[in-house]
DNA sequence: TTGAAAGCGCTAACAT
DNA sequence: ATGTTAGCGCTTTCAA
């Protein structure tokens, strides 16, 4: 690598002193606009940059946010980083992105790796396997030394730190009350983890709604996909709605609304004449689905701005125990063609 | 932040001097085993971690890249950017992730915050609006600076560096081999972005193998969809199949792959009894259409990380005017349901 | 085998 | 208004 122009260089080649260069490139009032100006105007034309790690040295801020997702291939967690990269770029944050893979010991290492001083904050959603062992005291272990975090989409409630989260259940609650609105009266629940809090939370949501408006709560059309391939819920799907008179769906993700839908469409049901589904995610698939899907939107960018602000004023603030704030996102219902259109749409 | 632990600290609590320290914990042989034993220890015991910029600083190696693409929502890209993730784990480098959302001046600012010490090379896709443009300068600038460079995807020929690319071209002639080789006649070919080399140059190949299979070029079934909105594009192409007699199409991507089987099957064609679709990019939406979408894969994932490996390399010999490599990426036909079977598949 | 000192590039308190 | 110096945390040469 080139060697970079540095202060010393400039202040050789002017003949003044370091600090002077220095305090002149700051714009400091106690140099005199003429020799600023010569500075100045040396270090522009031979484009002197100040140097990165110096600084940081110095300060102590890196200016550098980690961002530690499961997989950037779920489109939630691209539109997560897409927030929080809008929100960093603007306040002048660069981003590390890191992806654990659902593994808990690949977020230990990178935790490990980032924790030297590279960066000054993360933002945090944790794995698959961390988030069904509870297994959380490497992150408490980053929050001791002092690094803020912010926890998003899976958090741990056993977590002191600040968070961004949905209502989970509000809005399957919120679905549930929509396909009740639009006709359907026995509604299927679909999920792909149901070992993971939101999971839960959905179902919950599900189970609640259904008590509430009457509905019958069926076990045999509350089905779980984990362990079992995307190429295969087709496969499993179909005895359900053979074996049930089913009108609506929810599913947990969009790949297995899109998979019921295949199903459906198999089994000769129209959609949403006689069969209607919601997909959690509002993400690429359900856009292009035939029919376009209806979905809850997490709006993940919004996720990711919120997450953002939120870590990089905690930053900026540096006070040892803070009080955390849990930052809700609203969920919306994305109607598209899956399901029927009904009139009064302001469930809250 | 809490203030973290230093050789300092050590050197004064083990009444050491702040070089033997440092020696110990690099496992220098000219400590002696006990003293190297007793301060491993007590930086193990009280979770020493070298710090980052201290070491940046003095080696000029930050053992961090940036990765600078179009968007992060784009499949393709997050693809790569998970082969460059995995590699750049692997050799122990972090990623420092940029989104250009397609615009020179958003590039301009990246490149500018970046090159100031901060990392050790650049691993880029240019953004539509610099590709159009042939606006380069700002990539020259940066390799004049001595950083290396990886480019890929959208490729500048004038620019003198590193690059990782696909035949596009050849993958488009293979495209239309198959579908020739599965009985179509009448290939029609839809892009998205004509302005674009890639594009020019998958638009060549496939004239090239109308013209080697002597299959008819005709005009009115070659369709640019550019600045038309995905939403739109059902319509955009309606006409073209009411009015022509079109058995097979290529797409450039996988959004408009996905509408021309609406489209077809709107307009009761059979896919693929009596019609073929293949498009641009395996991505996540060809799995989950109707049918299943056989599809040219760019092979993200790959192209990342020979990508990443490449600019490691160039990073770690470090010398002043290399031989650039270009590597070519072999693109595959992934076949699924949106176009007949053939046995004899070895397409080179 | 251990330690003192210089230096990476920068800032800032403290002279001059 | 300008310069000297110390120090951020670390490595490394040289001296002890």
């Amino acid at each position: 690598m080139k060697k970079k122009l540095t202060i010393k260089d400039i202040a050789k080649e002017l003949s003044v002193s370091i600090s002077t260069v220095s305090k002149a490139l700051n714009d400091s009032h106690e140099i005199a606009e003429t020799t600023k100006k010569r500075i100045q105007a040396y270090a522009k034309e031979f484009n002197y940059k100040p140097n990165f790690n110096a600084l940081s040295l110095k300060n102590k801020k890196t200016k550098t946010i980690a961002v530690l997702i499961p997989n950037m291939l779920k489109y939630i967690y691209a539109q997560v980083f897409n927030g929080i990269e809008q929100v960093a770029n603007e306040l002048g944050y660069k981003i590390i992105t890191c992806v654990s893979n659902e593994k808990t010991s690949k977020e230990i290492e990178i935790l490990e790796m980032l924790s030297n001083g590279s960066i000054d904050g993360f933002i945090i959603s944790p794995a698959l396997e961390t988030s069904i062992n509870k297994e959380y005291s490497h992150f408490q272990d980053v929050l001791d030394e002092g690094f803020p975090i912010v926890m998003f989409d899976r958090i741990p409630k056993e977590l002191d730190c600040d968070k961004v989260m949905i209502k989970d259940h509000k809005a399957t609650f919120n679905a549930v009350e929509h396909l009740k609105n639009t006709g359907c009266t026995n509604i299927a629940f679909i999920s792909t983890n149901n070992k993971l809090t939101s999971t839960k939370k959905r179902k919950k949501g599900y189970l609640k709604a259904l008590e509430e408006f009457k509905l019958p709560a069926n076990k045999d059309i509350m089905v779980d996909l984990t362990e079992i391939n995307y190429k295969e819920y087709e496969r499993a799907l179909t005895p359900m709605l053979e074996n049930n008179q089913i009108d609506g769906v929810i599913t947990t993700n969009e790949a297995t609304g899109i998979a019921i839908q295949k199903v459906a469409q198999k089994l000769g049901y129209s959609i949403p004449g006689n069969f209607s589904v919601i997909a959690f995610s509002n993400g690429i698939l359900a856009r292009h689905a035939s029919p376009q899907m209806t979905t809850i939107s997490q709006h993940g960018e919004k996720m990711g701005a919120k997450a953002a602000k939120l870590l990089i004023q905690r930053i900026e603030e540096d006070i040892e125990n803070p009080d955390y704030e849990t930052k809700i996102i609203k969920t919306d219902l994305v109607m598209r063609n899956s399901t029927k259109s009904f009139l009064k749409l302001n469930y809250k």
